[in-house]
RNA sequence: GGGGGCGUAGCUCAGUUGGAUAGAGCAUCAGCCUUCUAAGCUGAGGGUCACAGGUUCGAUUCCUGUCGCCCCUACCA
């Protein structure tokens, strides 16, 4: 509704610029800082002022003199030249009632987009890095599916690199361990695998350290896992499979699921590689080093992705090693040509899992399958949810788009990057982790897989939930031990998912247990809280007096206008109508979190409102309807807020 | 050395692409539960927007420089 009016306002505003100024250009609107300004500002006038050499007060003028736009009912010029739009508040809040009605779902776009998240190593147990990362990607595919986009989501799975093959090397060199006694612990309900496996890989990260000659057994390893046979290799799809399942298992926990695992070994078994390869060399978008410190590597110049156009051998990128292996980021160019339909092969695929919801996971396989699957990939836009740090490697895969030709899938292809979560120097001591004398000076430490320093995600959620159950237990005696259980459930979701959510995607999360396991101020359970409220009023007012009124039909645009003078209520009814707006901008600044500020203003609006104002108890009866009918709807927007940003409504707290 | 990011209240962070009196939460202090759940509400204190220049009607925002912190700069991913 409130972008319907934005939209009509800008679209007039285009209008008088032509017909008064002769002129073309975007308009932007802006939120007033004060609300007794009006519902919105125009600050264009500012800009035309330099254009045409007048007072911008006069212009502002002259470009509402006879302007008329529906549902708005005055245009003021202010300060030096600003118009302030009032809004008709009768006839909007009316309409309200009546699109609630209709309630028209926006129509899904043909054009597909890919997200890609998650992609964790499958070799150890997920921390709380992985989950910024996935409720991020999440958050962002539920932005874009409630706003009718076509979206497909995408874990990549890189089953076959050196991460999964230290694991293996911890197994069946370190421990000696057998295909079978692998297969046991796996088994074993006593035993967290991903658990053990982290513990296994920082284990042998520091063999490693001490006896450098064992990498040897690295190089051994990956090259079986990679060719995909022999006992050893086997071992490496055992664990990586694995893996994948907890960590499925850990995301389904916060609501998040994928569509399709493509993975690194049908990369390669498939040759999507030597495809790509092929091309690349073809279109010369790479060559043969004949000298100096990459000699006999396949690499990129460095004036492909660098801006300062260097030929340096220093800023060039190794594609192919001088043994002849691919290196990651050469894998993934090929990935993200599949993913836009431009390598001319497609993976077969299988059935990977059902999720309770019905849903359907696929993964990649590397032969055909009996039954009928579903397409993948052939994206008009990607998103590649990773973390900051390896935005130089996002940039080498996109400057191989474009060396090959493809310059709209390049300036298509979007790095969703976001900075690490780190420790803070508080929690690592809680944690009892060491810290050295220079690292306590520091803000934050980082994670680390390899040295087994981190927060394991079921750990945290696991703590969340004991955290609320005590509270909900001490709030909720006359409730069953089951119904407390699923409320902290989703109040620890709602905590977890809001935290991941509230830092702009640029700013490191310094992470600190007592921060995170607040419920209070600006959290998910304040917002779940005030969506709890809601719904208990309304469900009092119904076991007190019956059925809620019939808003329909006594709630004329009459009514509302006397109402809504009250500023209080119309800063609510407006704040709740703005839900698609506040997605829609969310989604073209690619920040979740402000939709995640959104949905606490409109919790904190609420809670003000339910404080100032008693509902059931109103005496006056068109009053206490429009009270009732005010409650609902943000009830209705509030929730709808949380759901796409993944955050359960608990149906008590 | 090169590339990128950051520096805003005691702490953690927002700040709508250059606009009106710079905002939240936490923490601190003072109030509010016989009335729809106090995971709440009201109020107070707390700012040289790192620093210095520049651009202009106007700069937390753009440019230059300085200082400080972080990340990247592998034949790891």
């Amino acid at each position: 509704m409130f972008q319907d009016i934005e939209d009509n306002l800008v679209a007039a505003f285009g209008r008088q610029l032509q017909v008064r100024f002769q002129l073309d250009g975007p308009v932007s609107l802006e939120q007033p800082k004060q609300s007794s300004f009006g519902e919105l500002a125009v600050p264009i006038a500012f800009q035309l002022a330099r254009q045409l050499k007048r007072p911008p007060r006069q212009i502002a003028e002259e470009l509402v003199r006879d302007l008329k736009v529906e549902g708005v009912a005055a245009f003021e010029i202010a300060g030096n030249g600003y118009v302030n739009v009032r809004l008709d508040r009768g006839v909007y809040s009316s309409r309200l009632l009546e699109s609630a009605a209709a309630n028209i779902r926006p129509a899904a776009a043909a054009a597909k987009i890919v997200v890609e998240h998650t992609n964790i190593n499958p070799n150890k147990a997920a921390h709380i890095g992985h989950l910024r990362n996935a409720v991020l990607g999440d958050t962002f595919v539920r932005m874009l599916r409630a706003r009718g986009r076509n979206v497909e989501v995408q874990n990549y799975i890189d089953n076959t690199g050196v991460q999964v093959a230290d694991v293996v090397v911890g197994f069946h060199h370190l421990e000696g361990k057998s295909l079978s006694q692998v297969k046991a612990l796996i088994a074993d309900p006593a035993i967290r695998f991903d658990y053990l496996c982290w513990d296994l890989y920082a284990r042998i990260s520091a063999h490693y350290k001490d006896h450098p000659e064992s990498l040897a057994w690295r190089a051994q390893t990956l090259h079986a896992v990679e060719a995909g046979e022999g006992e050893i290799a086997e071992l490496g799809h055992l664990v990586a499979d694995s893996i994948v399942n907890a960590h499925i298992n850990t995301m389904l926990r916060l609501g998040i699921e994928y569509d399709v695992l493509p993975r690194e070994s049908e990369i390669l078994h498939l040759q999507f590689w030597a495809t790509a390869f092929e091309l690349l060399k073809e279109r010369g978008a790479i060559y043969f080093e004949e000298e100096g410190k990459n000699k006999g590597c396949w690499v990129m110049p460095g004036s492909a992705f660098k801006e300062n156009q260097s030929e340096s051998e220093d800023d060039s990128k190794v594609i192919v090693r001088s043994n002849g292996t691919v290196t990651y980021v050469g894998k993934d160019i090929a990935y993200q040509l599949w993913k836009f339909g431009l390598l001319g092969k497609d993976f077969y695929y299988r059935r990977w899992c059902d999720y309770p919801d019905g849903h359907r996971l696929w993964s990649t396989t590397d032969g055909p399958v009996t039954e009928k699957t579903p397409e993948f990939g052939r994206a008009q836009t990607v998103f590649n949810v990773i973390d900051s740090r390896q935005s130089y490697l996002q940039d080498v895969v996109v400057a191989g788009l474009r060396a090959l030709g493809f310059d709209k899938q390049a300036e298509s292809s979007v790095h969703f990057s976001y900075e690490m979560v780190a420790l803070s120097p508080r929690t690592c001591l809680e944690m009892g982790i060491p810290l050295s004398d220079e690292d306590k000076r520091k803000p934050y430490v980082e994670v680390s897989g390899r040295k087994g320093l981190g927060v394991k995600a079921d750990d945290l959620i696991d703590k969340l939930i004991e955290t609320a159950l005590a509270e909900v237990d001490n709030r909720n005696a006359d409730k069953s031990p089951a119904q407390n259980q699923l409320a902290a459930e989703q109040i620890a979701i709602g905590a977890l998912r809001y935290f991941m959510l509230k830092f702009t995607r640029n700013s490191v999360i310094a992470f600190d247990f007592h921060e995170a396991l607040s419920f209070q101020g600006e959290t998910g359970p304040y917002v779940q809280y005030a969506a709890v409220r809601a719904s208990k009023i309304l469900r009092e007012f119904q076991n007190r007096w019956g059925p809620l009124p019939d808003f329909e039909a006594a709630l004329t645009p009459a009514v509302f206008a006397d109402a809504m003078q009250d500023d209080g209520l119309w800063q609510l009814l407006l704040t709740a109508s703005k839900r698609c707006s506040a997605i829609e901008k969310a989604i073209s600044s690619g920040e979740p979190a402000h939709l995640a500020k959104y949905a606490f203003q409109l919790a904190q609006s609420f809670s003000n409102f339910y404080h100032e104002y008693q509902v059931i108890n109103e005496a006056n009866e068109v009053r206490r309807t429009v009270f009732l009918w005010l409650t609902d709807y943000v009830r209705r927007q509030l929730m709808a807020t949380l759901s796409v940003l993944g955050i359960p409504q608990p149906s008590y707290m």
